[in-house]
DNA sequence: CATGAATCGATCATTCGTTATCGATAGATA
DNA sequence: TATCTATCGATAACGAATGATCGATTCATG
């Protein structure tokens, strides 16, 4: 593992390349190419790559599992992650069933949710706990992630508690504002606002002329 | 209106100002309080405000709802929106009955999935059509958004259709990449690597000391 | 009315990120 | 073997984004 700390910007496109390298047949991928697929600067993407890896060759490129081995040591996710689901309703329930968890070495422990009865409920093989149980499973478990997918007006509730419980990190789909303290990271799943975004790229697309021969890929 | 091109940078925090200004009490906000709860440094809240806004007041800060609407009209969300969702599975439906689509000017114009029959289904008041449908729907309306909610192994042939149907942007929840041609966009949603992500900055933030009060805010 | 405090907005400096260029290397080919 | 090409990696130039500083403005207060 490197030692150098990574940049944000960095950082933020090695999901992308290991989402990507993931799909890739073969032994070998050079930079080139993957920055043809990704939509990015080539020069970018070595640049990206030398951070995690020191299995590049000229001519060559770069062995593909060697390759997928350093981003997922990079990222973390070499081993396993456990997070909570905050909120079981359908958007709780919906990623309690999400197929790429398991794939990127992110365990979803449980989840919690007000109208849980006392009793806890399953869900397929996950067990929903009440709100009650958060803070003394999550120290029991030591989970730091997060993911709250209650309505706006509860989540700024939820969240309290949450942070409450420990959780260091959170994924808030509710589209709202939640106020946390300051050693707490908030990640927006705003869908609409994403929505929003997209629609306004594609309006300022349209004044500009791309090059590249495929779609830009935005984390 | 404004004229000049707003940065990248900028343009992915108005959401998140949108999103906090809306929250708001009170007839007045100054980009020091925003500043401290977003976790954002406050001149750059003020230049990000500026390029989009011109109501701001020495000493009083800026009107809530003139600040509110000049981002909305920046956000281009003062008028509605229309997108599909393709792949009416638990992610689908999910989002189907997402409650922050109507506050952010979205409207989903119907969902369309491979294992409908040929007749409409419906899901609340929103109709599920064949994929077969696609194209002749998102031609006759003119929706350039579209929304992938299927599995992995679906996705590259569903986002094909999407793009053959004239999509312009794709917000992708499949946890897979999808190749488009170099006029489309595509954002991620990878719900397992933002996680990751999270998990990443929480052991970095450890190492770095925070000085602000509030949480930091990630788009 | 004079003073002080809070805020805005602009300029400048600095840091961060991207892009261009070039030499080095490994394989292919004549 | 000599040459050619694709690729890597490093350095340097460029551009974008952030942060610091300062004057200007407005309200509050004595």
């Amino acid at each position: 593992m490197q030692s150098t700390t990574l940049s944000k910007a960095t950082l933020s496109r090695l999901p992308l390349y290991l989402q990507y390298v993931r799909t890739v047949e073969g032994s070998m991928i050079s930079a080139t190419i993957i920055a043809r697929n990704l939509g990015l600067g080539e020069v970018q993407v070595r640049k990206d790559l030398r951070m995690i890896s020191q299995a590049g060759q000229p001519k060559v490129g770069y062995p593909v599992q060697q390759l997928r081995r350093d981003l997922e040591m990079a990222l973390g996710i070499h081993q396993k992650i456990s997070a909570v689901i905050v909120g079981a309703g359908k958007m709780g329930t919906a990623l309690m069933d999400y197929d790429g968890f398991h794939e990127y070495g992110l365990e979803i422990a449980a989840a919690f949710d007000n109208h849980a009865s006392q009793v806890p409920f399953r869900h397929g093989n996950m067990s929903i706990y009440a709100m009650s149980k958060l803070k003394s499973f999550c120290q029991q478990y030591d989970v730091r992630l997060g993911i709250l997918t209650v309505p706006a007006s509860a989540a700024q509730d939820a969240a309290d508690q949450m942070v409450a419980s420990g959780i260091a990190a959170i994924l808030n789909f509710a589209p709202c504002h939640i106020r946390v303290p300051a050693h707490v990271i908030v990640r927006q799943m705003n869908v609409a606002l994403a929505m929003a975004h997209l629609n306004l790229m594609v309006h300022q697309e349209n004044k500009e002329q791309e090059e590249t021969h495929y779609g830009k890929q935005i984390v």
